[in-house]
DNA sequence: GCTATTCGTAAACGCGAAAAACAAATTAGT
DNA sequence: ACTAATTTGTTTTTCGCGTTTACGAATAGC
């Protein structure tokens, strides 16, 4: 019949051969069947941009009438809207425009910082439409005593979303630190002073909340804004040394939670000692601590990263010295890393993001000295799109995504 | 109701928060609908041994009814039998035992070395009911000729497997190399001599014939053997030394195809030269060629890792300084990928694996050493349970995944 | 105006799993 | 030995959902 014009299906460049072994364990029902393609239709308008009923069919291979009946349902819980006629150059009856609703569910996003608290709403469309920031000695306080301040201003920022028509459904909180793979529970947080913190039952809103870690939100925001592709390595220097893996689109947790540990891939077998036990990991060169202590810089206590960046900024020899000698270590990890995991893009963020313009040349130098057997572009080495933001936009976005991929937990009930 | 007295559905120890952005493109139909469940009504029965129709509903979810009707068609096909009726000591009607045919559809391996050929016929259960190992010269030999000879082994065991009423119905090729992303093309296999050969096209025989890496499948033979969990990362020393990571039981490839690349990954930043061009990468240290160089063997031109072996267990010195050296430098580079990656297990494997006795000690040290921010068991470094026939014996298993994993191509054609 | 084309919807259809009912085969209890 | 209870496997009915087919609506080109 070939009755679209439009260009074929697309046939995304798939993986040669996928060997999944175990699979679902859940059955296939006409049920999960109708959530798939709700949740399908929903995304392909989130990710194309306002499309019609018709080109929705043409890009997911569902009948225009399934689509109809699908859009129906979406548009009933206010995750779609429909914006009028297209404007038509074309020949035949113009259709009418469907978009992500920018009104009703939303995400909230929440962050304890060491010296901050944060708090944005996170519209369907992935905008950050509500933002706070502020100021907070957290360092060694009482963890519910810091959710405590978090709560009210997470209060007022739902406060100003719902006067846009925003309704949060969900909270994610970044930590700078560990979370066990009990949910809702931080293991170490060094920086904070917290130890096994049940964080969850100690909140005091009402939103259902979850906890994960900043460096691994942070990577997630840079996946969904569409910064990098779906595969990249996010270095992010915060609690340690850490590097989220993202893989074909998802985060890459490890067996146990536990991956992306960075800090501690041996640099020099027998390198400096470091605290962890070993010698020579990453932190022992690259590390906040190691850094400063090497540009001079050991007694600041407020902001020590925003610190050496005015140094570099200046001029400061002793200071871009230990930069350079970071990033020669963290180029030498990294390349292990870029030859075990192949990633398309290595994006640096978090705090080190603002360093990137001393840290990149000789990060970059070593990962084209030790990365060849493959291709690698210079490219491939960036800096983060929402450096410190990171983050915080990632905790919004997270719930923002669990909605788009199933939109059938807001249609019927 | 709850009208079942088992356990219940066994609801498997999930991920805490799956983040799934980009998702499937098709739709869900029914008739993707009916295909899962006849793959999930067959790895029901292949994983938990013989089943009747109602303990296979039981663990899957679906109804008797339809569990009824998919093994129906199973049964149709050929992928099941019903082995009569269940001895009961329960009280009510006894179930009629289902289980995964040892006859029909199969796998059929094949594998080129460096000295070998290599070809088997793997059944529905996963058991290699043929095997063929046959000695070759095939280094520098064109691709065609070895094809060719190849291609004789096969046909005897193809032969030999009909005689037992098992029809291959697609071939795997194991290769010592590296397979381009175009499928059915080596890109580089030193010790073959061969460089973007695409091999599909030269291959004589009839069933379709897929190309991969032979460390590849040795670690999906682990996977699928179940002789260690869905996570690890199986190490193989043959041309060059790799590391297949295994992550939440899927192969992990890498943006490119080009992950596991252990070898070049740095070990002393300033270390001896590498062919790759940069210094001190794993192969300078734990390589054949660097091994066999330090301990005195460079001449040995037949199985020089067999001879590394025979010279150990005589007890000679070198040899043993040799490997306790290269131990020592894959632990360090180990150490890195478990930080990095999380594994469950490590398991070594390829020829390696015979020289586990030598090597596990100061890989184990190094990982004690240097992996100490996570649980970490000393047992978690493992020598694979295949050794050498890992390899084939994986290819012929890739063939038997895919009909379990999707059935339907079976069934009604 | 008229025709061709495209869009959105509606009705009939087919398929597949769920629900309910039923026959078959066994154990437990008397 | 006989009945009741229980479990299994099949049959029948029902329901949900995507597809197919058909039709009205809206636009461009003539």
């Amino acid at each position: 019949m070939a009755d679209q014009d439009g260009p074929a299906p697309a046939a995304k460049p798939r993986r040669p051969a996928e060997y999944r072994p175990g699979g679902r364990t859940a059955p296939a029902s006409q049920r999960g069947m109708r959530q798939q393609n709700l949740s399908l239709v929903l995304r392909t308008v989130a990710d194309q941009g306002p499309l019609s009923r018709a080109r929705v069919a043409a890009h997911t291979g569902l009948t225009r009438a399934a689509v109809s009946s699908l859009v129906e349902e979406l548009r009933g819980a206010d995750l779609l809207v429909e914006s009028g006629p297209e404007p038509g150059g074309r020949v035949g009856r113009p259709g009418s425009a469907l978009a992500v609703s920018d009104r009703g569910a939303a995400g909230l996003g929440l962050e304890v910082g060491v010296e901050h608290l944060g708090a944005c709403v996170v519209d369907l469309r992935g905008e950050a439409r509500v933002w706070s920031r502020t100021a907070a000695a957290n360092r060694g306080r009482a963890a519910a005593q810091v959710l405590a301040d978090l709560a009210a201003v997470a209060d007022e920022v739902v406060r100003q979303a719902s006067g846009q028509g925003l309704r949060p459904v969900a909270a994610v909180l970044a930590v700078p630190g560990l979370v066990g793979s009990a949910p809702g529970t931080v293991e170490h947080a060094p920086n904070l002073g917290w130890r096994h913190e049940a964080v969850v039952p100690l909140w005091p809103g009402t939103l259902p909340v979850e906890v994960e870690n900043e460096a691994n939100l942070g990577a997630l925001a840079e996946l969904w804004s569409r910064s990098v592709g779906p595969d990249f390595v996010h270095v992010s220097a915060e609690a340690g040394i850490g590097a989220a893996l993202v893989i074909d689109g998802r985060l890459f947790r490890g067996a146990r939670g536990f991956a992306g540990e960075l800090g501690h891939v041996p640099v020099r077998p027998d390198g400096p000692p470091c605290a962890c036990g070993a010698r020579g990991c990453l932190e022992t060169y690259a590390g906040e601590a190691a850094v400063l202590r090497r540009a001079g810089l050991e007694g600041v206590a407020m902001d020590p990263v925003g610190a050496l960046g005015e140094r570099a900024r200046a001029g400061d020899a002793r200071v871009v010295a230990a930069l350079e000698r970071a990033a020669t270590a963290m180029g030498t990890a990294l390349a292990g890393a870029v030859n075990l995991v192949d990633p398309a893009a290595v994006v640096l963020g978090g705090a080190y993001a603002e360093l990137g313009e001393w840290l990149m040349p000789g990060i970059r130098r070593e990962l084209e000295r030790r990365v060849t057997v493959r291709p690698w572009q210079a490219d491939a080495l960036r800096v983060s799109a929402h450096g410190r933001r990171g983050p915080l936009l990632g905790a919004g976005l997270t719930t923002v995504r669990r909605i788009l991929d199933n939109p059938g937990r807001f249609t019927l009930p």
